[in-house]
RNA sequence: GCAGAUGUGGCCAAACUGGAUAAGGCAUCUGGCUACGAACCAGAAGAUUCCAGGUUCGAGUCCUGGCAUCUGCACCA
């Protein structure tokens, strides 16, 4: 498409009314069809033309010759719209597809390194429902920048340091269980979450208890072999049901690089910044004075030595730089955080480290519910709901499976694409809005089979799959007569298709999942039309229309893998 | 109090970054399966884009001032 952009900008240069970048930059995709494909609003040359924008649109059109590929160019008040011939779009659009496949629309390759942290939960608690944000949109980003050419390093930066496993060890021995490796190699997450909760609830009774926790934690990063040992139980436990709901939902990573991992790191860092003076004493405490930026300290060193969550953070973002020499460094966290990560970058500034800038907070809004006065409500659930993550996503499997076994009960895997559809469709739910937005999620809508939904989007694959099966022969660009995709139900989508390059292109820019999923719904809905109104097997189109089945197939397949979405051919 | 996010039909929301008649979905009402998968399609109805000013050919979008909701603000992560 942009090569599209790109010659209406020369031959409209060559009139000499506009130059070639000022065109470019003034071209847009107007929402109404009928306005055409480009248009080109005249209203700014109008002061120093001194005439009427709708002048000069009629005077441009008279003089304009037409490039290749351009079948009109009509003058409407004061915008001239281009309109590309429908036979020739189809025909450069669904070669490029066939050609690329999957991979149609991506950008080349940038030597570029990018690090994604994402999910990054704690151990010993297990995934809760809210963690499907973080973990979706970073799989989803990390995608996407793959598609736009970068190298992407995909970092779980677990939370496994920490006054949490102080409690946990106080709590373990208070119960006095047992310590042998046995017991310990045993150990679930489940009983971890246990602990917590006893924890939080003895705590609430004997406030010295917290007291007790820190002392444990800091023993354990003082090296206390005994303690260490425990910690390793409770990290290896969590990993394990990690990797098994990670596996399931299809997210992976490159590096397990916890907090932890920087444990060892830390007293460098501490260096270099007293070194740089910028260390300073309050009430017993560390902290970096960020004055200058209207920020609050940031804490560095608690009064009884031990770390923080920002120590770690500056020890990690050292590493990263040292390790990938990364072009972007993204941190996929909360709304909620975003104090935390302006400080942390400021001190990496005032550490005079210019790739401060390079560092991003990619915010998002927090999962909603509706409460009992029918408010929506941040966190907790309703009585009798868990918030889990894999009971969320068991409850879902299980309701598209019901309707599986009513609607197609003799298709094979039937548990595992329920599974599938079910992940996808809270995947969806989750990534379809700007993820600035808060997500008001009900079971309803957010398991819903019709609408703007997973279900509907891969339910549009299905279909395109079921006709190319059935067809069982691939179409090919000599086979099509290009004048049979030409109308109207044909023409929308092979436009829709045509714009994959720029979405990615967007949805990488803005860093913004939903671009993607708006897209998807664009192309799934464009589909359905399509082979809804136009026969494909049997009909006297049959080779073109498979082309362009094909066509749009591989488009849908693709988009919906750069959303973590599983691409199902048959449901 | 300070800072950030959000505010668009009954509900959820989009708008290519300042363009033409403000998408789409849910819910409601009408039609369409002996039909390449109806988890679909076709149609109807529903809007002072929170309020007040301003900038300009043009504002949901930019500026100023309010209002409302949510979140964060030093020994949790």
């Amino acid at each position: 498409m942009n090569s599209f952009e790109n010659l209406i900008a020369e031959s409209v240069a060559a009139t000499g009314v506009f130059r070639a970048e000022e065109v470019l930059a003034l071209l847009s995709i107007p929402q109404e069809t009928t306005h055409g494909n480009f248009s080109l609003p005249c209203f700014a040359l109008a002061k120093t033309l001194r005439k009427a924008p709708k002048v000069i649109a009629e005077e441009l059109a008279a003089k304009l010759k037409l490039p290749a590929g351009i079948s009109k160019a009509e003058p409407v008040n004061g915008y001239l719209n281009f309109f590309i011939d429908r036979e020739f779009l189809a025909r450069s659009v669904l070669s490029e597809i066939a050609e690329d496949k999957l991979s149609f629309g991506h950008a080349a390759l940038k030597q570029k390194n990018v690090v994604i942290d994402y999910s990054s939960p704690n151990i010993g608690k297990e995934l809760a429902f809210h963690h499907l944000r973080s973990t979706m949109i970073g799989n989803s980003l990390a995608r996407i920048y793959k598609a736009s050419g970068y190298n992407v390093i995909r970092i779980n930066h677990l939370g496994d340091w920490g006054t949490a496993f102080g409690k946990l060890i106080v709590m373990y021995l208070r119960e006095n269980r047992a310590t042998d490796e046995k017991t310990l190699d045993s150990l679930t997450v489940k009983e971890l979450n246990i602990l917590y909760a006893a924890f939080s609830k003895a705590a609430a009774l004997e406030p010295n208890l917290e007291e007790e926790a820190r002392a444990a934690f800091t023993k354990l990063e003082s090296g206390d072999a005994f303690y260490r040992k425990l910690w390793e139980a409770f990290r290896a436990a969590t990993l394990k049901e990690l990797m098994r709901i990670y596996k399931m939902m299809g997210v992976e990573f490159d590096h397990y690089t916890g907090e932890s991992f920087f444990e060892n790191q830390i007293p460098a860092v501490l260096e270099e910044l007293k070194e740089k003076n910028l260390l300073v004493k309050s009430q017993e405490r560390d902290v970096v004075m960020l004055d200058e930026f209207d920020l609050p300290p940031c804490l560095i060193r608690k009064s009884d030595g031990s770390t923080l969550y920002a120590t770690r953070d500056l020890a990690a973002a050292l590493y990263r730089k040292r390790e990938y020499d990364f072009a972007r460094c993204l941190y996929v966290v909360d709304l909620g955080q975003s104090l935390h990560f302006k400080q942390v970058f400021h001190v990496l500034q005032k550490m005079g480290y210019e790739w401060y800038q390079d560092m991003v907070h990619i915010p998002f809004g927090v999962i909603l519910q509706k409460n009992e006065e029918g408010k929506w409500e941040k966190g907790k659930t309703r009585t009798g709901n868990s918030n889990l993550l894999r009971d969320v996503i068991e409850a879902a499997s299980e309701k598209i499976l019901a309707y599986i076994n009513e609607k197609n009960p003799n298709l094979e895997n039937k548990a595992e694409v329920a599974t599938q559809i079910g992940i996808s469709a809270l995947t969806f739910n989750d990534l379809k809005n700007r993820r600035l937005m808060d997500v008001k999620f009900d079971w309803d809508s957010a398991l819903s089979f019709d609408g703007a939904t997973g279900p509907y989007v891969q339910n549009a694959h299905v279909r395109l799959c079921s006709i190319m099966r059935k067809a069982d022969y691939e179409s090919k660009a000599e086979d099509v007569s290009w004048e049979h995709l030409a109308d109207d139900y044909a023409y929308e989508l092979v436009k829709i298709l045509a714009r994959k390059g720029d979405r990615i292109l967007q949805a990488c820019e803005a860093e913004e999942p939903s671009i993607l999923a708006q897209y998807a719904l664009e192309i799934a809905e464009a589909a359905h039309r399509f082979i809804h109104h136009d026969r494909v097997l049997g009909s006297p189109e049959e080779k073109s229309r498979l082309f362009l089945v094909q066509g749009t197939q591989l488009v849908l397949e693709n988009v919906l893998d750069l959303l973590g979405l599983f691409p199902i051919r048959a449901m």
